[in-house]
DNA sequence: TTAATTTAGTTAACCGGTTAACCGGAGGGG
DNA sequence: CCCCTCCGGTTAACCGGTTAACTAAATTAA
């Protein structure tokens, strides 16, 4: 209806002319106090503000910022896939994009090319990419000349991005000590993929030096790889472990999901938590409070992970800063009901 | 580095004006096709593709449709609200809408104006309402002049939008006839707040009449009001029942988080379920197959909503169609571990 | 006093597309 | 043979801002 006033409007309504409203509004060219009043209050008069779609043509700068999820594919259950975290990772980029006048955009990623038409398209002013995509896309992105924030990556990505990580050794370390101060000796490491996810790796040394610290002999057929990070795939691993002949009396795992599937599974066959087997999960997602039994868990804080995150892009961005920055967010073990002295 | 082409490159390329590039892409106005394969050449030899913010500028379109939240605020806790919900909803959107070329936003909404605003700046083409919101706001939206689709909303608004509902007064009645056909004749039936969520209020009254058809008093002690989904919400709510004199044996709610809270503060009192009480949720979340015991609960595709709502959404801006669509979904009661016979 | 510099503002090109208006040539009708 | 229409294309204005280059007036320096 009432078609939003131009920069055009607001200089004839303050006898000006749109250069002059321009330089008045983003304070780049000296205006005198008496030209700039008047224009202020054009401004104020016929409720202007500007349109980022004309700004955006014009400056190669689009208020805009993306972030990156490694796939939401058609199937239900892929999308649903590590949803919790990135719920909450969202929300904090959102929430402090928007304080700081961004607006922010999420997709899946398909190939290389894919990203640089998204980025060229909407001349996105800066991208987040939350956990491990192919190798191919990390070239691409040096290309692309915007501020980039990893999250969760590979380890010889963290000197050319600014990057996200958490103390993931620690959390590992943690883990493993609170069930070896609980008595535990054979203790399983439940990881989704230790090869490709550094993330998984790191938490893995941790528990290896928890073992180390005190004594205990590592023993590799403890180890598990799940592949993927889903309550289904908790479950399946719970399975194996049961069908074993090396029978741990803990459980470490990488995320509170699979924690979560594996209690289910376990308690399906009567199978007592924590009675027969400790598990401790990762990340603390809302849900390991009201799990039964709650869930101990090594709390990072994922909602401060994605404020940070934007934090630091819109930095990068507003302060053309070409240094990269590496961020360790802190973990916490929180104990909960699902350990148990043996 | 290597900018992307224009479209005026590309025309010099083929040989042609760039008014002839862009009737060949868009299709609007006959060209030969000698030049038609000339111009598609070009533009495959120079990996051209358009630029959305200069489209969006001149065409007054941007391809953008935006996702409105009802609250995203700074303390985790109401981030988290719903935030299962959110996620399969969003991806549902997000995925549709890259299949069908537009981009998606996110937003949590302040008041009108700012809402209008964002509709403003970045001319969005359509937007989603998810949840309730304030009344002004309505208003607001029918000056925006752009399809809009409202998810689980207002009665009274249901001829002015296109909106999705889903059968709710269904999934009261088959909540609380399932606890019925196993025997209960006292059940609490849960809410978040029946005055101001018509959702709430559908789902309640198929609840009455399921205890009509059976010949039930209806008990209005046994109704409770949360004003609130969270797991903190329910474990609140089920203090309130245990103080109560009324004590049920089955529960109906409308929301698996509540009844997961519920189930958390029972069982930390030691009390049994199903054993001593039959718990039903609302929604089927994927964590409400596990839980100790998992969850009967109503079921509700929250992922195709997603999909459905993008496809709606878009067919209308790419129609102008002025057709309002009401659309319900379909629910189903999902039986599992937190209901048996009394 | 005059030239040089600073100040405060305007003009106009530009960003990368779209599209109404225009134009020259071929074909058809009277 | 002339006029009209249709076809296939081009020209140029426009979308709503930004900003380099320019200008006129005022101030400063010589």
């Amino acid at each position: 209806m009432n078609k939003k006033p131009t920069i055009k409007e607001v200089a004839k309504y303050a006898g000006v002319s749109p250069a002059t409203v321009s330089y008045v509004l983003n304070g780049v060219k000296k205006v005198s106090n008496e030209t700039k009043k008047r224009v202020l209050e054009a401004v104020d008069q016929l409720n202007y503000y500007p349109d980022f779609t004309a700004i955006s043509l014009s400056k190669r700068k689009s208020n805009l910022i993306g972030i990156m999820l490694p796939l939401i594919e058609d199937t239900p259950a892929s999308v649903f896939k590590n949803n919790f975290y990135y719920t909450e990772f969202v929300s904090g980029v959102e929430l402090v994009s928007r304080n700081r006048k961004f607006d922010t955009m999420i997709t899946g990623v398909g190939n290389p090319e894919e990203c640089r038409q998204w980025v060229k398209k909407r001349n996105l002013d800066g991208l987040i990419f939350l956990g491990l995509f192919p190798e191919k896309l990390y070239n691409e992105m040096k290309t692309l000349n915007i501020p980039i924030v990893l999250i969760d990556t590979y380890e010889k990505y963290t000197n050319l991005f600014s990057n996200i990580q958490v103390n993931d050794e620690l959390g590992g370390y943690l883990a493993a000590s609170h069930l070896i101060e609980l008595g535990h000796k054979d203790i399983a490491f439940i990881a989704t993929d230790l090869k490709s996810s550094p993330v998984d790796a790191k938490r893995y040394q941790g528990y290896k030096r928890a073992l180390q610290e005190t004594g205990i002999k590592f023993n590799e057929k403890l180890t598990y790889q799940t592949y993927d990070i889903t309550f289904e795939h908790g479950k399946k691993v719970a399975e194996e472990i049961l069908k074993s002949e090396q029978k741990p009396t803990g459980i470490v795992t990488v995320s509170d999901v699979l924690a979560i599937g594996i209690m289910k599974a376990l308690q399906m066959k009567h199978i007592q938590v924590p009675n027969d087997y400790s598990i401790v999960g990762f990340d603390d997602l809302s849900i390991s409070e009201y799990t039964t039994p709650s869930l101990t868990t090594v709390r990072q804080d994922i909602f401060e992970k994605g404020k940070y995150a934007a934090n630091l892009l819109i930095n990068a961005i507003e302060s053309e800063d070409v240094e990269h920055q590496t961020v360790e967010l802190p973990v916490e073990l929180i104990i909960r009901q699902s350990t148990k002295a043996l």
